[in-house]
DNA sequence: AATACGGTTTCGACTATAGAAACGGGGGAC
DNA sequence: GTCCCCCGTTTCTATAGTCGAAACCGTATT
C-alpha cells in the first residue's frame, strides 16, 4: 500500500450519487455543485455520464436530475448475496429491543464466523463490531455455537489444521474446548466472557435456510 | 448534446460494481478483469478506490473483494424517494398476512414488468422471484395486468415488435391474448397458472402514483 | 525444486479530466 | 416591456490524473 491514490473521477461520481440520495428528491446541477463542493461543469459531466449509464434520469420539464431504480436493484442483489440479511434485520431489531443489547448476525465460513450485520444498542458506550469481522472458532461465542450446532466437519478441520501447522504453541486446549462445546449443545447457548472483548453473548443458530 | 463523452473512470468503476453484484459472491481481481474486459492493474486501482469509499471490502483471508451494504443502503434511500415503495411494503405485508401468499410488486418497463420487491410467505416450499427479474408481457400475470390497465402504447409496441422480428415462430397468439386481456380488464384481476412456474396470481395495479 | 497463478507495485506516456469563462433561455422584478 | 439574475449547457486549453506493459512477491500446485 504505497501511494494511496484513489481515483478522483470515481470519488466525485460517487459523491454525486450519495448527495443525490441524501437530497431526497430531484436536484439541479448548481445545488449539487454546492453540496459536493465542486463547480458546475464538473458535476454536469458526471451527471451526463451517470445518465448515460442509466443510473440517473433527467426530468425533461424541470431539467433536474434524480436517481433511477438501477442502484436500488443492485442494492437488492447485494442484499440477496448477503442472503437472508434483510429478513434477519427485523428479527434482530426486535431482539435488540427485547434484551437491550447490541445484536449481531454472522455466517459460518471456513476459518471462523464472519459478522455480517449488526444492530447497535444505543447506550453510553459504543462497542461496535464492524461487519466483515472474522471470529475464530475457539475464541468467540459465535464460533463455539458454530462448532456445537454446525456439521462435524468444522470440528475436524479445526483439529487437523492445528495439527498440521505444528503450532503446539497455539495454546488451544482441545479437551477443554470439547467439553465446553458439549455443554453448549445441551443448554443451547454460549457465552464467551472476556475472550474477544468485554462481555459477549451469543445465541443458537437457525442454520442453513429458515 | 454535442460531444457525448462519458467519463471513462466512472464507467469502469460502475461496471466493476455491476459485475460484482452479478457475480453473487466474493470475487478476485483477475476474475473481475476478465468479466469487465480490462487488465488487472486498472481493476485493482478501481477496487482500491471503492474500498477507500467503503463500497467494497476485501476479505483479509482470501484477498477477494465483495460489495458492502453501503450500496444497499443507498438503494433503500432511493426506494424511499421513489415514494410508494416504502409505503407499499406495509400494504404488501398486510396483504400477505391476509391471503397467505407471497406478494410481489413490480414496475412496468419497456419490455416487461420488473419485480421491484417481494414479501415472502413462509411456507414449506420456497418459490422466490428475486427482485430485478423481468417478466414478459404475454406470459405472466403481471405482464397481462400491465397490458390490460396500462396505456395502449404497450400493446402496440408488443404487436409491432413481434411483426418486426418476423418471428412467426414466436408462437404468440395475439387474438387469444387480446380476448384474455379483455376478460382481465372486466374482472379486474389476472391469473397465469403454469406459465412461469406453478401457480402464480397477480392483482390489479395502482398505477402512476397513488 | 520448479512452475503457475493470485494480488500488488512501479513507471513513463498519453489522454481524459478539470476549471475558467462564456453562451442561451426562462422567470421575476419593476 | 425591459432588464437582470440564475439556471443548465458549452467551449477550450493545460495539466493532472489515468492507463497499460512489465515486473514483483507470495502462496498453492506439480
Amino acid at each position: 500500500m504505497a501511494d494511496n491514490t484513489p481515483i478522483d473521477a470515481v470519488v466525485t461520481s460517487l459523491s454525486v450519487i450519495e448527495n443525490m440520495a441524501a437530497a431526497g428528491g430531484p436536484v439541479g446541477v448548481s445545488e449539487l455543485a454546492k453540496r459536493v463542493g465542486a463547480n458546475k461543469p464538473r458535476i454536469y459531466r458526471h451527471l451526463r455520464t451517470l445518465v448515460d449509464m442509466k443510473y440517473v434520469s433527467q426530468d425533461p420539464e424541470t431539467d433536474k436530475y434524480s436517481l433511477t431504480l438501477r442502484l436500488f436493484h443492485i442494492g437488492q442483489l447485494i442484499a440477496a448475496q448477503t442472503e437472508f440479511l434483510s429478513e434477519a434485520r427485523y428479527v434482530m431489531r426486535s431482539l435488540r429491543d427485547e434484551v437491550g443489547q447490541t445484536v449481531t448476525i454472522g455466517q459460518v465460513e471456513e476459518n471462523g464466523v464472519r459478522i455480517l450485520d449488526i444492530v447497535k444498542h444505543r447506550s453510553s458506550v459504543e462497542i461496535s463490531t464492524p461487519p466483515g469481522t472474522l471470529f475464530a472458532f475457539h475464541s468467540s461465542a459465535q464460533g463455539k455455537i458454530a462448532l456445537a450446532f454446525g456439521p462435524d466437519r468444522l470440528w475436524q478441520q479445526l483439529v487437523n489444521r492445528a495439527a498440521d501447522t505444528s503450532q503446539a504453541k497455539s495454546g488451544i486446549d482441545f479437551r477443554k474446548l470439547k467439553t465446553e462445546i458439549e455443554k453448549i449443545r445441551k443448554r443451547q447457548w454460549a457465552v464467551a466472557p472476556g475472550e474477544a472483548l468485554m462481555g459477549i453473548n451469543a445465541l443458537a443458530a437457525p442454520v442453513f435456510d429458515a
